[in-house]
Parts: C-alpha cells; structure tokens; sequence
RNA sequence: GGACGGGUGGGUGAGUGGCUAAAACCAGCAGACUGUAAAUCUGCCGCUCCUUGCGGGCUACGGAGGUUCGAAUCCUCCCCCGUCCA
C-alpha cells in the first residue's frame, strides 16, 4: 500500500487540508511543487531544496526523454537517485509542450510529433510511449499525456482537443495497467475544454469514469484572466471525487494561489518562482521587488523584514541588486531560495489556516499585502 | 620639422551630400514573466514645449570659417590623438 489520499480538514469556501502519501513520503496539501524540468530545479541544490522544506518537485517526460535519455536514467536506478532527490517526485507527461513548442510538433489521434528544440531532430510521444518514459522515470506521480491549447480557442477546436486527451488519457491508464507498478506510481488523468464551461463538465465526467486515483486540471493561465481561470477551476473541481487529490497545473501568481485552494485545489505547480527570481522580480510580504531597480542601490534593509529565510537575514537589498546588475551567479541562487521560501511558507500558513479555521482572516490578509 | 591614419551621442563603434537625433552592441532606466526552447523578452534612452502626434522648437558628429537648396559626410585653417620618418 504505497498510497494513501486522506482529507483531515475542510474550510468552509471549500478548501481542504490534506495528506498525500507516497513511496518517498508524505506530502501535506495544499502543496506547492517546484519545477524542476531537466531534474534540476534551476538554481537551487537538492540540499537547499530540502532544507526548504520542497516535499515534491517536478520533472519533465519530454526534456528528459531527450536528454539524458530515460533508459539511461532508469539504468542509474531512476530519477531519484539519478539526481539524488529522497522525496517525492512528479513528472510531466510533455503535454504542456504540446503548446509551449506549438511551431516544432504536429499532432494526431496517434500522438505528438516533435522535432527537437535541441537539434531538429524528430521525436513521437505517445500516450503508451509517455507512459513507457515515465515509468522509466519512476516519479511517484505521472501524468497522463494530454493535449493543452492556447486560450482562447474556439469551441469546435477545445472540443477536439479535449476529445483526444480524453481516448489517450484512456490508453495511458490501460498502458500504466499493463507495464506499470500501481504500487510504486500513482497516474493522474488531465482534464481539458479549454474556457468553454460545459466543455470543461464534459470533459472532467468523462475523466472520472476512467476512475484515476488522482485529477489535474490543465490549459488553464494560458492566457485567459484569473476571472475566467477560476470559473473554470471551480467548475472541474466541484465535479471532481472528494477524495481525489486535485492538481491545477502551471500556477499561480502569489496572489491567486489561495483562490484555488478555496476551490479546493491541493497541488499546485508554477515556475514563476524560480523564473521570476532569475529575472530579478521578487516576492516579498509587501508585494513584488523589482530587485535592479535603481531605488534600492543604497538599500541597507533586508529584501523583507518579515522574511525569515537565510537571504533575507544575511544580506542588504543593496546588495542583491548589486549580484543581479552585475549578472553574478549568486543572484540567481539567493533570488532563486528567496522566492522558494516565500511560496513555501505561503503554503504553509494556507495549511495552518485551514487546519485553525482562520483561512477568511488570512485571506484578507493576503489581499491586502499582496495587491 | 615631415608623412600617413584618426577625432561621431555615457562607452565601443557604423555611417562618406538629403530617407540621420544619427545603425548595432554595451551601460543606464522601466516593465513583463503562470504544467520552463526563458541567467529571457519588451519599451525608453540629447534638451525642451504642447492639443502626446510617425507633432513643434532648440542643440549635436574636435574647433572656426566656407561650398551647397541641403553637410557628421566636400573645401580651408586651427587644436588634439596614434603610427612611422628625421
């Protein structure tokens, strides 16, 4: 029994405090998973990681199946101990990039065709080949392969994607059933429909009767306003098993990850932490740092007063700046920490408000800091 | 003393009669980033005025004159810098 999904408290607007459990341990949701693409979360060690309190990272199918290679990876025992991660991972099927590469690949009933972003060379994902990679992998989560559009889509065009995510989501589980190890990885099927409300109903029922052990809803903030990405997380989510962990894929902004989690959303993923804390755009307790901008050169105060991470107790906003102006390594790894305690701490007191009942009075909170 | 080569906006550096307030890059300033083709991308970057428009005025390619309808670009003299010869 490697898994185990268990609701210890809900919140009136319908967020949940949770415990996922997995071979490589537990995962208290709502969870916050930093991305780690090409097995590495950029800029960060696995130490670091750790020592932040990340309970999951992801991973990417398609940039590993391209290099190193997944049979290489599996021939060093998996991901894990390829790139020494104790914990739990998830990995990506290669859906999402089936938009973000949209100009490399062509897609079919059969699968996705990709030439290489590295080399042009061409590549075919399918859902049994997806899944015959994420196996190798042997991420204690994986996800089906689906199709992700871009927002806003015509009806006729989301209704065809999310048709296909449907059939593949299908043969992915019969796949999984076959080649995999219920035991050791946990499959998520995907719902899509775009921003079409009924779609995205017609698309989550369809999902359920698949019965995965675990949902995610994808091609959301893709484009379309926060407005419309909740109105469309609370229609899937409402129609989802409660006793289902819910993934909403590719977000959020700080100050829209807890409307999620009142739409009861347990996981959650984004790159815009790390990303962010590359370009110099830093989360604090009183709304963004843009950290090179003139005004904090001669800046003595720590990043953020309130910040109980090591960058902020250590160094000067002065002199972050000065490592981003003068594009030195240590600014990508102190914004990259920074950044990565600022959501994970996020998450934890959005867990801790759920389970003392004040999640309203945190929500209130947020709102006013962050906006 | 002589012979060449050269002096362009904060820097490097294109431009050899009009389309040039002047390429490109850097620096500077501001913004964006949502299942990572992102240590990336975008905008601004002489001064000034307004009705903010592919708007007006002024200043600008070492300096001063000149040629021309028009000059960073051509001519003259001068001042600097580099290389070489005495």
């Amino acid at each position: 029994m490697g898994f185990q999904f268990e609701v210890l408290a809900t919140d009136p607007s319908g967020a949940r405090l949770g415990r996922l459990t997995t071979p490589h341990g537990v995962i208290e949701t709502p969870a916050f998973m930093p991305v780690g693409t090409a097995a590495t979360v950029k800029g960060a060690t696995q130490q670091d990681l750790e020592d932040l309190g990340v309970q999951i990272l992801l991973a990417n199918t398609y940039h590993l199946c391209l290099r190193p290679g997944h049979t290489l990876i599996r021939g060093l025992g998996g991901l894990h101990e390829f790139m020494s991660w104790p914990r739990p991972i998830l990995t990506d099927s290669g859906g999402f990039q089936v938009f973000s590469l949209s100009d490399l690949r062509k897609v079919s009933d059969d699968g996705v065709r990709f030439r290489s972003h590295l080399d042009g060379s061409e590549h075919f994902l399918s859902p049994e080949k997806a899944m015959e990679i994420e196996i190798a992998l042997g991420a204690d989560i994986i996800m089906a392969l689906d199709e992700c559009i871009e927002a806003p889509a015509s009806e006729s065009i989301t209704r065809e994607a999310a048709a296909r995510t449907v059939d593949w989501a299908l043969r992915c589980r019969d796949y999984f059933e076959r080649h995999g190890q219920a035991e050791r990885q946990l499959l998520f099927g995907i719902v899509q429909g775009g921003t079409h409300g009924s779609l995205r109903r017609e698309n989550a029922d369809a999902l359920v009767d698949l019965n995965f052990l675990g949902y995610a809803i994808g091609g959301l903030a893709v484009g379309e306003p926060h407005s419309i990405t909740c109105e469309m997380t609370e229609v899937v989510s409402s129609r989802l098993p409660a006793d289902r962990p819910r993934y909403l894929m590719g977000v959020g902004k700080p100050e829209q990850i807890l409307d999620y989690v009142r739409l009861g959303i347990d996981m959650m993923d984004c790159v815009l932490p790390t990303r962010s804390a590359r370009h110099g755009c830093l989360f604090t307790s009183k709304g963004r740092v843009l950290i090179r901008n003139a005004r904090y050169a001669s800046d003595p105060r720590p990043l953020d007063e309130d910040c109980a991470c090591a960058v902020c107790r250590r160094y000067s906003r002065a002199y972050l700046r000065h490592l981003y102006s003068t594009g030195e390594f240590l600014a990508t790894i102190l914004n990259t920490h920074h950044n990565l305690h600022f959501y994970l701490d996020m998450m934890r007191q959005i867990r801790d408000a759920i389970c003392f009942g004040n999640l309203e009075r945190l929500r209130s909170d947020l709102q006013a800091r962050l906006t």
